[in-house]
DNA sequence: CTATAAAGAAAACGATCGTTTGTTTTTCTA
DNA sequence: TAGAAAAACAAACGATCGTTTTCTTTATAG
């Protein structure tokens, strides 16, 4: 019964006779919701933390959601909208497979970092924490990784590299940064995506670079 | 008032005239809340969860904590005694500064995939989800990273090399690996440690190893 | 201009939350 | 072995949770 409700009106009722109206405050709603997910997590933000924020009742939000897992996965959606756009608009600029893959990991954390909320939602808030939510969510994140693994399988690598743990250690350093990374700190998103790229492609064993004396 | 009371009981009360009892289950709920913690969450998890996991009534947990947040830093404590102690041994054993990296990064990660509920909530459960134990939790994740710290500065890298890139980026891939680790799956920690550094130490461009084709 | 549906206000539902209080049982110690 | 402290039980507190229901306002289509 959950799965009729949820899908019953994913934007509005089917077959609706007349178009949603003007002063819809929908994307109040998601802006307000994916501020606070991406600040406290799921669980620890309330149907009225995410209605005060969007200046309206609580029992209004379930005019535009069925229920809070609901919400969440709209939001995901618009995360999902929003990184894999930048990503690609960033892509399609250059064509060498490593400047291709630089200019994704650089849209890739200039978004969560500054630019999105919804797009931070999706490192911040995890498929496992939402059971209800589970299947849907995984669905998108894969979504939004098929781009990252297309550049990697792009990539001119030896044969016998492992582009799976490179897709994954890349991901891992980036989504990490979420944790460290401060907004008055010297180093741009830009930066440290470039960082992060240059070691996992260039390594950085001083004895391998020139002929260094420990080895 | 908070700050006092949190103060007041941190492992029993003070000047107690008495040993604590043999029978005590102080750890039974330690466990029983870091399996908790870390499948689901901070939030997600509450003390009737841990009560009951720990086969106890609710009520009951307020012996041992003034407050959950309490219980948490309690978690954290024991997840710093148990990685920093496998690191530690892990790392005696090597002389060779890559090699006691890579000693520290296996155990990190067969502690925190296999071994430890404790250690996995030092990585699932982020201080700034818990505005309350924020400080307290902060310093005790330092106090594990300053291992790492000290790993990284003895490697003998080129002079120009970005050890504080290096090492976040290092933990970054590391922890990541809990949003993909399948217990099932064909890599083991001990490979996927291996696996990491490699990559780090020796990047991954095939134009680089050996006479490659492209650029 | 009027009907109608969209959008939200207002108020409350039962459930669950973290926590407190008073009491009982059990172990250790003197 | 008696008394005291440790450790848990038992039961409830008020607050907050996600959600539902009913009613009102308001933009829009005919």
């Amino acid at each position: 019964m959950a799965v009729i409700s949820q899908r019953a009106e994913r934007t509005r009722p089917l077959r609706s006779p007349r178009a949603p109206r003007a002063d819809n405050r929908l994307t109040v709603v998601l802006e307000a919701a994916a501020g606070l997910f991406a600040q406290r997590g799921y669980a620890a933000t309330s149907m009225r933390d995410i209605a005060q924020a969007a200046a309206m009742l609580p029992g209004s939000l379930y005019y535009h959601f069925a229920a809070k897992e609901d919400l969440l996965a709209a939001v995901y959606e618009a995360g999902v909208r929003d990184i894999v756009g930048a990503v690609r608009a960033a892509v399609a600029r250059q064509r060498d497979p490593w400047e291709r893959l630089e200019a994704a990991c650089v849209a890739h954390l200039e978004t969560v970092l500054k630019r999105s909320d919804t797009a931070q939602v999706l490192i911040r808030v995890l498929p496992e924490q939402v059971p209800a939510a589970r299947a849907r969510l995984i669905q998108l994140r894969a979504e939004y990784e098929a781009e990252f693994r297309v550049l990697v399988a792009a990539l001119p690598l030896a044969t016998d590299a492992d582009r799976r743990m490179f897709r994954l250690t890349l991901l891992g350093a980036l989504n990490w940064t979420r944790f460290w990374y401060r907004e008055d700190g010297a180093d741009t998103p830009r930066a440290i995506a470039r960082g992060i790229l240059r070691l996992l492609r260039e390594g950085c064993d001083g004895a391998r670079h020139r002929g260094g004396r420990n080895g």
